[in-house]
DNA sequence: CTTGCCGCTAATGTATACAAATATGTGGTA
DNA sequence: TACCACATATTTGTATACATTAGCGGCAAG
């Protein structure tokens, strides 16, 4: 038998990356601020080198910048929040489109067609905890339908910002009957959206994505007037500039 | 007076960055070749450590992949590199959609026209050795509209690969009046862009960029045949793997 | 008091030595 | 003859020492 997977994400690079990771995304640091290297890498337990290649992958993954010389947490306003959720569904749509011109076999949709059943039962029992995973994974059988690892891995770098990926505000919302009537709408767009896809309704399927992800939108146009006005907190906006502009 | 901008691109990784990437796309090395650290290090004369460096950004440009501890080069099939040109596509169709849903006052414009103008006489004077210049320019300044660094940069990672930049094909081509055409085409969509901004006529904009990539589609077609039939050298088509599939 | 230069300090950039792990080849055994 | 285990060599992962540079504060001159 083949031995596990050598160091199955457990070396220090990754260890790195995943802490530092979400450390930013927490909001651990304030925008802006710049890391150092030396206290940074005593406080991650690991030596220079490894923690280099972290902050490589951060600054790809947008999470950091450089600047002249070393990194410093990026800042995002609010638009940049919109236009990456804009983007994320442009993608989406993009990968649907292309789902739905494949002219699929209908045992091709079974798998995701289960996933939507298992939301449905979910809804059905209002028992909302586990839809943000179930939600992940419809988002990726979705884009994996387009039949290509190409547009499969630039769908999920769209969704790597914390404040775009498909479940981001999917939970912690204050106003309750608010996010059950999102969820209930998000639902039927995922109806449709196989729907679409299973009658080769290319355009259909991608304006349909777009107008997901814009459900995304008004989640985080709420959670924003929320953080201003009530202080509530808000996880997935540590990034997000609180200033308006 | 202030110093040159610190290491101006001169250090060690980015000389070895720029020298391995330009390496790659010339295709010194086939598909799936595993790229070994000590003799590449020395062959760039430089040491394992900017290297890496160096080969984690490649890996993020998607011009190579790890494979179990190590990078090989990343093969791209014929359907890969017409997808990428198709998200080159939607992504700079985005870009002039939301350019053109902000109602740009005629001033914005002039540079961009500017440029327009001098494709206009280029195409005239038949001169075409500058077309790809400005063609990239021209570009440039079209996702530069949509008002917002994140775009802009998301169109520019679609355009990395070498075989999905917008002047990837607009030279060295055999069939000289096929090609005018497709100049002369090309620069129709180029005026249509602009006036479709100017208009604030966001989806045909869209449709226009599109169309536009689809050009580039069929330059790649036609240059993949022709490689095939009469074996021609195109280097754009170096990472391209030759078997159909 | 302001401004420009100089030197210091602290940071990143680089090289290299060492550790760990994987792949390979060889020998033995069933 | 085929297959498994073990040893070895090659390669990547990590740590650290050193070089280099940018930022900064102080000092002196205008």
């Amino acid at each position: 038998m083949r031995r596990a997977q050598a160091t199955p994400g457990d070396s220090q690079t990754e260890r790195g990356l995943r802490e530092l990771r979400s450390r930013i995304v927490a909001g651990h640091w304030l925008a802006n601020t710049k890391l150092r290297e030396v206290p940074l890498a005593e406080s991650l337990g690991l030596s220079r080198t490894p923690l280099r290649a972290a902050l490589l992958q951060l600054e790809q993954e947008g999470l950091l910048q450089r600047q002249g010389g070393g990194y410093i947490v990026r800042s995002f306003s609010f638009e940049d929040a919109l236009l990456a959720i804009e983007l994320r569904g442009v993608m989406e749509g993009t990968a649907v489109r292309m789902a739905a011109e494949r002219r699929l076999g209908s045992k091709q949709l079974v798998p995701i067609q289960e996933t939507i059943h298992q939301i449905d039962e979910l809804l059905r029992d209002d028992c909302v905890d586990q839809y943000g995973e179930l939600n992940n994974r419809f988002h990726d059988q979705l884009c994996s339908l387009a039949g290509n690892t190409f547009i499969k891995q630039e769908v999920e770098r769209a969704n790597r910002l914390p404040f775009a990926a498909p479940s981001a505000f999917s939970s912690s919302e204050d106003d309750l009957s608010r996010f059950r009537t999102t969820l209930i709408v998000g639902q039927q767009h995922h109806h449709a959206l196989v729907q679409a896809i299973s009658r080769g309704e290319g355009s259909r399927a991608e304006a349909l994505a777009r107008e997901h992800a814009h459900l995304s939108k008004t989640n985080i146009e709420v959670a924003y007037r929320d953080r201003a006005e009530k202080h509530g907190e808000f996880p997935q906006l540590a990034l997000v500039s609180a200033q308006v502009g």
